[in-house]
DNA sequence: AAATAGCGAGACAACGTTGTCTTGCAGTAG
DNA sequence: CTACTGCAAGACAACGTTGTCTCGCTATTT
């Protein structure tokens, strides 16, 4: 009475009935009077008790806590917020909650969280993987702790991975590029856009043209010194090709703050709020957020659910949607 | 051996020690044996085990499970976002997870998630009330898991809030219309931007001005349909006071689809990202989100370190920023 | 009215770990 | 050479819950 929290036996003796009927009403089961259900309940109430999940974790034979980790680039950033929300929606209907981690492209923060989410008996992770290489991930997680990989395939460990077709997209947005007439065509990526990188090159290669590329942009304000300073040079580019959201909005704000903004083109990976009521209105490779953060948490339940065959590849479509900045022809030629 | 999870008695059997052992270096206790503490890190990696976090809490005396929880109202709205990644940012330098949980202004959710991050052992929690009573918490919540209220104030439960000012910051930013001449000032909300309505009221009545008011507004397309509806009224308001990042955004595609982004005058409650790119660019009553979520956690952590003194209330200084759009003249008379 | 079937409720052990107490051994002092 | 101190390691119980087994009661059937 006097302690710190009350347990089914206090209850068990103020509604006057033995331990395992409390037990049996609290998880719901059926063969049970009543009158002492409702007594039970009532002593639950009175006590405010609540069942201590460790110990029914303990004894119970279904290992499962409702939990699933996501490990994704960053929760701030519009586009993994995005993901973040389709994966709870998916997650709330089956009553299972998110512990949610940013990884601002540390391979070490990704183990670190992996361990952190396996310790706490997540059910299942879905990872935006941020290292080079996932060969860990088979000592770290138990092997019934299921994992998809979102946004950029894993290396050294086989698992469902939705993806958005990086290279394809890119090469897509770069060929639209050079369909209006740019050969100087730069690329402005960081790290975790090295598929996107990909496709810029396999566009350029094909006509044999020059690569200029930055990489290792962390936010909008390197990527924009980063675009002033291209633009800064004898022959600068007359297209950019921005591998991701933050960036892209780095490049338009240099673009501005030049005065370029009219007359250089600009394509961007990752649609962005806003970016239609921009002048001129942004030209971008979308990807659809929604749909995969819902196929990840699918196939990750899936999988928790006993789904135990090959690992899949679901691929969801990116769409380039001209607005104007990417249509715009070389200038000063 | 053939079970399905190895325990410490498995390691202990291993290494040749006897169970304490195992947990004594498990735990890092210094009185082993180095020799002894070697042959049982060896057995860990050997057996791959784990500790069984379950059973460990139940023994423990200290019931911390190192993981708040985080009440929004949505983790995909940018603003939101930001909070949860300033939450994030603090909880990770104490070796804390976050469960995050959108509410979409639902209280029935907010009271669901309460409940069920409390079954789960959050430590503490950090909620951004959307139903009007929170009187619920005394009886959902163990007494010694604490909460922070964040965004609003609660009603009905004592506890620490951060709050931004929001009727002072609305009073400010209607103040800062009228002073440009507009004297026919409509406001846009939703449930959530009652405080914000409070400062709208108190401003128009300060100088007998009608108001006009349109509430309930759930994302952009609905902020964007009630504004061209207003402007389309015989005598049209020539300001608008929009309560919400989102909000706002409807609002303005709303005037550029009209063609009155010019001429209409527009204040909007939160900054958001390319506000200061738009043509206008957007004046906005500035709230700062990564402070308000740092300020938060400091709060929650230091009531969850035992800190047990009166209810505290952190403001956090909004800021308006004059940009354009809102230091346009009132048209038409 | 007696026998049996059916079902609700309690007794008990077990889950994997940690706190407490005890044992055993080495080293030191008398 | 004995007695005592100090410390490392093991034995054992306990944490709060659930699975299994058993018991006893009521209702039904012959």
């Amino acid at each position: 009475m006097t302690e710190g929290r009350p347990t089914m036996n206090d209850v068990a003796r103020t509604a006057g009935v033995s331990l395992k009927t409390v037990s049996r009403v609290v998880n719901g089961e059926t063969t049970v009077d009543p009158t002492l259900a409702a007594r039970v309940r009532a002593a639950v109430a009175a006590l405010n008790y609540r069942r201590h999940l460790g110990a029914s974790m303990l004894r119970r034979m279904d290992r499962r806590t409702g939990t699933i980790g996501l490990l994704i680039d960053d929760v701030g950033n519009p586009f993994s917020a995005a993901l973040l929300r389709a994966v709870e929606d998916a997650a709330r209907a089956r009553g299972v909650h998110v512990l949610a981690g940013s990884l601002d492209g540390d391979p070490d923060r990704e183990r670190e969280l992996v361990r952190a989410f396996a310790r706490r008996h997540a059910d299942g992770l879905i990872l935006a993987p941020a290292g080079p290489d996932q060969g860990y991930l088979a000592a770290e997680l138990p092997p019934d702790v299921p994992v998809v990989f979102l946004e950029r395939p894993a290396t050294g460990f086989a698992a469902d991975a939705v993806l958005t077709g990086d290279a394809a997209g890119a090469l897509r947005a770069v060929r639209h590029l050079i369909g209006y007439g740019h050969r100087h065509i730069a690329y402005l990526g960081d790290p975790a856009t090295r598929e996107r990188r990909q496709g810029y090159l396999a566009a350029l290669g094909a006509l044999g043209l020059r690569p200029v590329m930055v990489d290792g942009l962390r936010g909008s304000p390197a990527a924009e010194a980063a675009t002033r300073s291209l633009l800064g040079r004898p022959r600068p580019p007359t297209a950019l090709f921005t591998g991701r959201n933050l960036i892209t909005i780095g490049a338009v704000r240099a673009l501005r703050g030049l005065g370029r903004h009219l007359d250089a083109a600009l394509v961007g990976f990752d649609d962005f709020l806003l970016a239609d009521l921009l002048e001129p209105a942004i030209t971008v490779v979308a990807q659809d957020p929604a749909a995969m953060g819902e196929a990840a948490a699918r196939a990750l339940f899936e999988r928790i659910d006993g789904y135990a065959e090959e690992p899949r590849e679901i691929s969801v479509a990116t769409t380039l949607i001209p607005r104007g900045s990417g249509e715009v022809p070389p200038t000063g030629s």
